[in-house]
DNA sequence: GTGTTTTTCCAAAGCGCTTTGGGTTACGAT
DNA sequence: ATCGTAACCCAAAGCGCTTTGGAAAAACAC
């Protein structure tokens, strides 16, 4: 059924039964009505090729799907996804993920020359981005997920990841310890940056900038790559006695290397980490309960997308950023250090 | 630049050029290669709208990408949808993703109506899913990840999970294991179902059919269930010796059960699972090595994208059905059971 | 050289929707 | 009765592409 069979069937022209579906003035109650009824009862549903060709616009979210494994976030990406999925739907926009490897730029330029998508998310952005200046160039709409470096404005929705993480550290600080090592993501983006700055700032203020007592190391976020920094930081002398975990994936590979080393957790080493809220890692459940630093990656998800459809309908983009504060969890995980 | 621009561009008419880009017969070679290089030169894309319009494909695949969380396979999700992605993007295809909560009815019913996509993609099947009965009814072409129980023919994609788990459960027989427990994915699902009948023929086989000693327990794939269900199995007396577990997150589990029960794998209790490939948790490098039946679930969405593409452009089904054997790759975790 | 086929190209007709730019009709005001 | 103004509706023009059904030109057969 289409727009034409439908207002033959109920007699008005096809100008009629397009601007009632689309909510336009002119169009006298009794007869939106009915043709709304219609429409629901046949199941008219407009052709999305038609109506994207009529008014230049897809109806589409477009989001860059780095299908190259070494990216790091993939269990997080999902999570993001699923928030940006949601929304996306909930408003009547279809979500178009195109898949990449390496470089984003040409999956970006067919978006934009085929108008695939209206406004396109960004997400895991590095501390320098050059997609930022590309799509700028090409006059596609955009939202960040996260933030970057560069003098032009753009619409974002980020955390306070640095506040998240001078408040870990400060907690940390706060019970005794002196001897806190981070455990970050890959620094190259912006988010583990960040979390870096937190945790300097933080000791910094308690007098322990650049103490070689307080190392750190970073690389993707997997149970391995945790398992295998926490252990190198934990033989060294003197040990770290509070661990910065930069998400619960790594927090994770640290307890079971506390664990290996014969410590404990919660006695021996205090350990906090970042918990973007994924469905099948749950901090509280591990034994002792995780510390966190809380904030559910798929609400982010959620507020990216719907900046995008505000931006793709023209809401300008100062209206458009956001930093959400973090809130810091504390459970059986940290402690005040063993004296000496 | 558009196909009108760039046929005056050229001289020649809209006809041409788009038969030139399009590979059909009856343009000259010389002609074709004058049109290609300029739209290279220019960059021309034909608008996804039009293209849709006038052909009635989108070039797209569709799938449902269910938002609530209570669904299993997040992280072995993503996996498969970078699969999918992939070849989709390697073939010039979008890939539509829409969120559903609980039923997928509508999604399907939008896909058909508004043709969005040409074919989409069906995961986790329910052993009697009546989401095929709805698709064929809709006319959309679909392959299947997985299988499920119907009378129709359909396309699909499946690893061989009966053999797997029948081949891993007479690995531990072999062995001399007599106690092998199962902790399994949600039994509503077919792989689960499948893996479930692999174990039980295996016991069967052994004369051990329907023994109370050989347990077992299902649920969704997390690494806390994995746990609980370990913790509750090997609290029994007498305990298993052997765990076939249906994902590496539920060994992941499993092996953090067992040491807290002052247990060893590999030792006093042998553990298998099956591995989907997800690159965050790699099961070698657990301690003990895990044993694996292993299947990459990105190859399998690799593959359903691309049937889903042969399906829409006019391969029948019949030559769309594959079911992957799955290699059992013997690590660390398995050994003789102690004797006693 | 004529007739026939093949090759190469094109004009024009849609695909199903939105939107512009009027028309009608109804109604209160003059 | 007449005019002006809303309120409601419509015909027709596109959006940018593909595809049908030729036509013109070139190649071939005799």
């Amino acid at each position: 059924m289409n727009l034409r069979e439908l207002s033959a069937h109920l007699g008005l022209s096809q100008t009629t039964v397009s601007r009632a579906l689309n909510g336009y003035a002119d169009v006298a109650p009794a007869t939106r009505r009915k043709v709304v009824e219609a429409a629901e009862r046949v199941g008219y549903r407009p052709n999305s090729g038609a109506r994207r060709l009529a008014t230049g616009r897809s109806q589409a979210l477009g989001i860059a799907f780095p299908v190259d494994r070494n990216l790091l976030l993939d269990p997080h990406f999902i999570e993001f996804l699923a928030g940006v999925a949601a929304t996306a739907g909930e408003k009547g926009y279809d979500l178009t993920v195109s898949p990449t490897t390496g470089t984003e730029d040409e999956v970006y330029r067919r978006f934009a020359r085929t108008r695939t998508a209206d406004a396109v998310i960004l997400s895991g952005p590095a501390v320098e981005d050059r997609r930022i200046a590309l799509l700028n160039g090409l006059g596609l709409p955009f939202v960040v997920h996260g933030r970057t470096q560069t003098p032009l404005p753009y619409a974002h929705v980020d955390i306070d990841n640095r506040g998240a993480f001078r408040q870990a550290c400060r907690l940390l600080l706060d019970l005794g310890h002196r001897r806190i090592a981070l455990i970050n993501g890959d620094e190259g983006q912006t988010f583990a940056r960040d979390r870096r700055s937190g945790w300097q700032e933080a000791l910094a203020q308690a007098g322990l900038a650049d103490d070689p007592d307080c190392p750190s190391c970073c690389g993707a976020m997997t149970e391995e790559n945790g398992y295998r920094f926490a252990r190198a930081l934990l033989e060294r002398t003197p040990a770290p006695t509070g661990l910065l975990c930069s998400s619960v994936l790594l927090a994770f590979g640290a307890y079971r290397a506390i664990r290996d080393l014969g410590l404990t957790v919660g006695r021996d080493v205090s350990v906090i980490a970042h918990d973007d809220d994924l469905p099948f890692l749950r901090p509280h459940t591990l034994d002792p309960p995780l510390t966190v630093t809380r904030s559910p990656i798929r609400k982010g998800g959620e507020q990216v997308a719907d900046f995008a459809i505000r931006l793709a309908t023209g809401t300008p983009i100062d209206q458009l950023t956001d930093v959400k504060p973090v809130d810091l969890v504390y459970r059986g995980s940290v402690a005040a250090p063993a004296s000496g």
